[in-house]
DNA sequence: ACCGTCTCTGAAAGTGCTTACAATGTAAGT
DNA sequence: ACTTACATTGTAAGCACTTTCAGAGACGGT
């Protein structure tokens, strides 16, 4: 904050106390009497007095804000910004809206800071973002971050991540593998589909393993085959995943009865790759994603997905912030969020209303 | 930052030199001898050391961040987060993306926070962002805001707004009036449009106003007409844009040759009902949308749009902002960024590729 | 009237950093 | 050799809070 502002000591005088009344005031305002706190409120109000956070969080006092870090994308040049690959960019956007939403209910504001998660020789902005906030959201990938692992060490966290758990701070994970499960056994049951292909995400995020580990078990699970050949490694992004699929539609081995893509980015390209080769979908194969992203319901043929609750990932990751900052919530602790399989068109079910 | 990190004293006993020299080694590095600052540095790396943005802001020095406030979705709820009207967010989310790949390039980070625009009795958020950081962004509709003004006044700050300017800080706006300008001009000469519709949105977003001007302004000069009865009003969400379209379906005069909405989420909206209403666009009625949001060329028909650069307005709002911290940039500036006509097949031109 | 107990309030010591000012060392000029 | 200017480093005073510790009233019990 620039210079200008009211400081405590303004506060104090004009309220005909010291500073460390006013201090109780702003904080417990306990053991203060009520007509002392009314007065300093009053002189509060007349000076537009803000208390400095800066100061504030020096002196060891809460910050009153949350930080959330999510990964920045660092291809992402300003001449080309990709229009059609905000899928994950939508994922995380959905998260942050819950954590504001949440942490501005609970009276907290909530900071969002993109982080390099590249090249950590100094990540400063994590720092500079810890150093703001009273405890911090951690989100997929920004976890595996070492540097993200030092502050986590050293201040409340929260991650929000696929599998795996953290000794520091809590963990809060979507049901990747209950999704997936549903899916497998959805089109198992009712498609009679038994051998099974999928499209992968990037190794180091963690929900991108999760969900392949889901669909090998679950396919094993109802005597389905997923093929060597009919595993296809992507990066969540609409682009690679067309690459992986016209790489696999140059081997002439038959394709497999469906492709379950890690994202649902991925499947709006395999889908379109498979057509324009021919293979109808559904039709002629089918095809499932993985987040329902709002366009998933608005495209030819609707997408079969599973919905990630991440709007309420947001407000859990904020709970826990909150719970653990509090001490009401154990250092360890796990939660874990339900997803929702959504059979719409692409899995070859009949569509109900046609796309806009 | 909790407990537990290494401060400048310690960095100093290592180094052994006084804290002084280990500040000027993490700023200026002005006058300060090769040998000693190399001895710093060591001490700093060994340690780990971080400097406190806290102690460093408190005392007057960079923080070396910046902020940005957006309005907080007040009426989503945790229940249904309405995934079809993401389009605000959309766009507010490309600026952010812009302004973090911005900040991160000049070696700063960027908070984004959400504040609540209605109710500014404390506004909390958007003093705790303040504070935390050097200079902040306000979006559009939080430039109304009366906390956010008192908060210009007292520090860098940059509007982004589609109209009007400040006295403080600087200003950046979209062409909006450009973009309006040759989406009218280009109705009017390639597809002999005369009788003009529009869908509005808020108005109490600059934004808003804005488009609604060019479009009278612009329909004047292509000698076309703008009936009262056919001058909608919606808020950008694609439900009201909806509720408006019917509630004017219900009076039997003709509509008009086409319905410019002030974004493509009405837009949306209104060629679904009016689909519904057995009004095909483009045969029968054109619509166009304003934004260019990723499912614009993604539906039927393909959406006539304009591109906004939203990106490129949170890249120049950084730049901005640190132009103001550096005193490079006077106050008051005012940057103008252009808007691109996107033609696609819901103003009846052809669609030259079928949409996914 | 006196003492012990509370309740409320103030003084003062941090919190980690920046920066003006003072002090030292060093090199150049006479 | 001795001053003088300058480069480098150290000292200490903030910055705006929180919080511990202790002091000052207030109040009931004896």
């Amino acid at each position: 904050m620039a210079k200008g502002s009211a400081t405590i000591y303004d506060v104090a005088e004009v309220a005909c106390v010291s500073i460390a009344t006013v201090s109780r005031v702003l904080n417990d305002s306990a053991n203060v009497r009520a007509d002392t706190r009314d007065r300093v409120h009053a002189a509060i109000k007349q000076l537009h007095f803000v208390p400095s956070t800066a100061a504030r969080s020096l002196s060891g006092g809460r910050r009153g804000a949350i930080g959330l870090a999510y990964p920045l994308d660092e291809e992402r040049t300003v001449a080309t910004p990709s229009r059609e690959d905000d899928a994950s960019v939508l994922y995380t956007d959905a998260i942050i809206r819950g954590a504001s939403w949440q942490a501005s209910q609970l009276g907290y504001s909530l900071f969002a800071c993109a982080v390099r998660i590249g090249g950590n020789n100094d990540a400063h902005p994590l720092h500079q973002l810890s150093s703001a906030v009273d405890g911090i959201i951690l989100t997929d990938r920004v976890v595996n971050n070492v540097k993200a692992m030092r502050i986590a060490k050293r201040m409340h966290a929260v991650h929000l991540s696929g599998s795996g758990s953290s000794r520091f701070g809590g963990t809060i994970r979507v049901d990747n593998s209950g999704g997936i499960s549903a899916l497998v056994r959805h089109l198992a049951d009712v498609h009679g589909t038994r051998n099974f292909g999928f499209v992968g995400g990037i190794p180091d995020s963690p929900d991108a393993t999760a969900r392949f580990d889901a669909v090998v078990s679950s396919v094993t699970e109802v005597g389905g085959r997923l093929d060597p050949e009919n595993v296809l490694v992507g990066d969540f992004s609409l682009a690679r995943a067309e690459a992986a699929i016209e790489e696999r539609l140059r081997h002439d081995t038959s394709l497999p009865d469906v492709f379950v893509c890690a994202n649902d980015q991925m499947a709006l390209g395999v889908v379109r790759v498979l057509r324009d080769n021919g293979h109808h979908v559904p039709d002629k194969i089918l095809v499932t994603g993985f987040d329902d992203i709002p366009v998933a319901g608005q495209i030819y043929p609707t997408l079969t997905t599973v919905t990630q609750p991440s709007f309420e990932l947001g407000v859990a990751a904020v709970n826990m912030v909150i719970g653990l900052l509090d001490g009401e919530v154990a250092v360890g602790a796990i939660e874990t969020l339900p997803t929702t399989l959504v059979v719409r068109g692409s899995c070859g079910c009949p569509i109900e209303r046609s796309p806009r």
